[in-house]
DNA sequence: AGCTTGAGTTAAATCGTTTTAGTGCAGACT
DNA sequence: AGTCTGCACTAAAACGATTTAACTCAAGCT
């Protein structure tokens, strides 16, 4: 009982226009990807099928053709990135948002990998151009697999041995602009509380207050924790530090959870911040915000940075798939400091609660 | 002046791996997919042979093949998940956090399509079997043009008018636990403090609270700010309504970004929270987690949440394509109350970092 | 003995696009 | 007049898998 025109919606192909458009399908694809010249009038009778027919092109189809998935995948290879709860999720997922746009601008859709035992797993399942790797470990198997198989990868965090492609974000910087933010509000007996781990970033952060301690004659403190249960680890050894009779004046704590725990050890030591202790932490996620008063923190430009690795990622798998040559490392933009109530400075820098008066 | 023996290595394809196990592409085939049943032996030496080729299937030739891509997409159709911060797009991302990892079980990667102006678009660009829709409005942009293309999708929040599938959230449900908990914990004169746009949530907790209250002999007071700024408008509202000179004992405020204003309000307002004033909030995330006091919130289970949707949109892919009659909407599981220290609870219900004990 | 059934296999067709190798044709240069 | 060049286009050949149709052989049933 169907009106008869209508052969059974089967989803139009290039033939089906360059039939209506009377070309050949050769012609279509060209007017579509515009590779080779194609004349004005014919285009238009082209596009005009297009519409009529509501042809959607075959992406199965032109991938197989032209040996592009047209994704690329985002790993984090923490084995625990959602263990590791919503604050180092946070940091993954906002670059992630970020890599997802910039991709979607070189119509590339942004995969995301979850974090599995078995790299090769998920390069037999899933199928994808390149890779963005998320602050990889020291000798990480993802990064291994990849490798092994010829897959471009962007490395956001430390470039390792032999580096592929990387966005290397500079802790080094970041350790000085907080390092020395502490110093010019006064901060003299400021510990470091840090992870344990041979992450290089944990190694950044040493090396950086250990020489600046020595060059402005303070005494370093390093406390050094493992990375898991972060928080409650940072808050129990700030409360041991402190009850051994340590009298401090400030803690710089680069990672957030970390922070959270030096805050309550803080308050429970009733040490008021920033009065008599200064506070400096490194990612300005949500727990930087919400703390009372706000955490002083870095602006990392995390948008900036995923669309530069993005960005160098789809120039890699476009221009030099075999150009073993596209070796090479980007400077992402510098961070900044976004100076708030936890080093004293109330104000205009960063989100608008400077409300923190303690009652 | 290579050995020779190399072929200059080209990726090996099923036929490489048919000649050298002898046997012919077909039965490859078959014994990767299973889908017929091979001899022991043959499977013994195809299996070898892919070995030793190193043999990885060509995704794209499958995919034209079947006509299945392999991935699922999932969209938040809210134009400015981005734009409103880390907390909705906190939301959003433990749920694809979530899914990503069920999608994988099932061999299926997961797409993160960023807000897009032109839902079209993403359509042309990018190809996926399904999508999976975060808490999309009335009539949303997104579902039309999803339907439109018959593109099985599962959607995350109410089932609007047409429902496709869906995992409801039950809005009822969560208002009535975290009422009834206030109520329980002592409060009388609490105000609902919420979101005014047309969303199914905001509505849901709008008539669960009048109807509680009314049902209480409790005296309503509802306060419906914009969602834009919510942290500075809940703040400020609040502190008018108080300074207005109406005594409360008690907020109920869903949106986390807003409960965080209310917090902001009350320590100005040296109203204190739990002794003076309940407070208690919906989406346990950072924000509420890392409130001092924690706040009191909801499990929603949203790793249970995504992990349903997935599995149903996976479903839907595999056997309804043709079956319409495979509308039908799944019940996630129950959300559960966290209480904490803004309701007066200390305690081990929640996570681990509960250790929010005011000195 | 005759018939069906199922396992195990293969050659060939197929999916929908892009690319290759030509084919005319017009104009510009020697 | 002859040769080139470049435009606009076409027919046919990939791309690499899965699926179909067909075939053989052995076993089970009546």
């Amino acid at each position: 009982m169907t009106t008869g025109t209508q052969p059974l919606r089967r989803r139009a192909t290039v033939k089906d226009v360059a039939r209506l458009a009377g070309v050949s399908a050769g012609t279509v694809s060209n007017a579509l990807s515009g590779k080779r010249p194609v004349d004005a009038a014919t285009r238009e009778r082209i596009t005009s099928a297009i519409a009529k027919l509501g042809y959607v092109p075959n992406l199965a189809a032109r991938g197989m053709r032209t040996g592009r998935a047209g994704t690329i995948a985002i790993f984090s290879s923490m084995p625990t990135a959602v263990a590791a709860g919503p604050s180092r999720l946070g940091f993954l997922m906002e670059l992630a948002a970020s890599a997802a746009i910039a991709a979607l601008e070189s119509n590339v859709a942004l995969l995301l990998v979850p974090p599995i035992e078995d790299p090769a797993t998920a390069l037999a399942t899933i199928a994808f151009d390149g890779a963005i790797l998320v602050e990889p470990e020291a000798r990480d198997p993802f990064l291994a697999v990849l490798a092994a198989r010829g897959v471009p990868t962007v490395v956001i965090g430390p470039a390792g041995d032999r580096p592929p492609l990387a966005v290397e974000l500079d802790y080094k910087v970041m350790a000085e602009l907080l390092f020395d933010h502490l110093a010019e509000r006064g901060a003299r007996r400021f510990p470091l509380v840090i992870g344990e781990s041979a992450r290089a970033s944990n190694a950044a952060f040493r090396e950086v207050y250990l020489t600046r301690c020595a060059a402005s004659g303070l005494e370093p403190t390093v406390i050094s924790l493992p990375e898991a249960d972060a928080e409650r680890g940072a808050r129990d050894a700030l409360l041991r530090h402190i009850s051994d009779g340590h009298d401090i004046d400030g803690v710089l704590v680069p990672i957030d959870a970390m922070a959270t725990g030096v805050m309550q050890a803080l308050r429970t030591a009733g040490l008021g911040v920033p009065d008599r202790v200064k506070v400096a932490t490194r990612y300005d996620g949500i727990r930087a915000r919400s703390e009372m008063p706000a955490l002083t923190a870095l602006d990392l430009k995390l948008d900036r940075v995923a669309q530069l690795a993005t960005r160098m990622l789809i120039g890699a798998i476009d221009g030099g798939a075999d150009t073993g040559a596209a070796q090479g490392s980007a400077e992402p933009p510098a961070p900044r400091l976004i100076a708030r109530g936890s080093t004293g400075m109330t104000g205009r820098t960063g989100t608008t609660d400077s409300a923190s008066r303690n009652a």
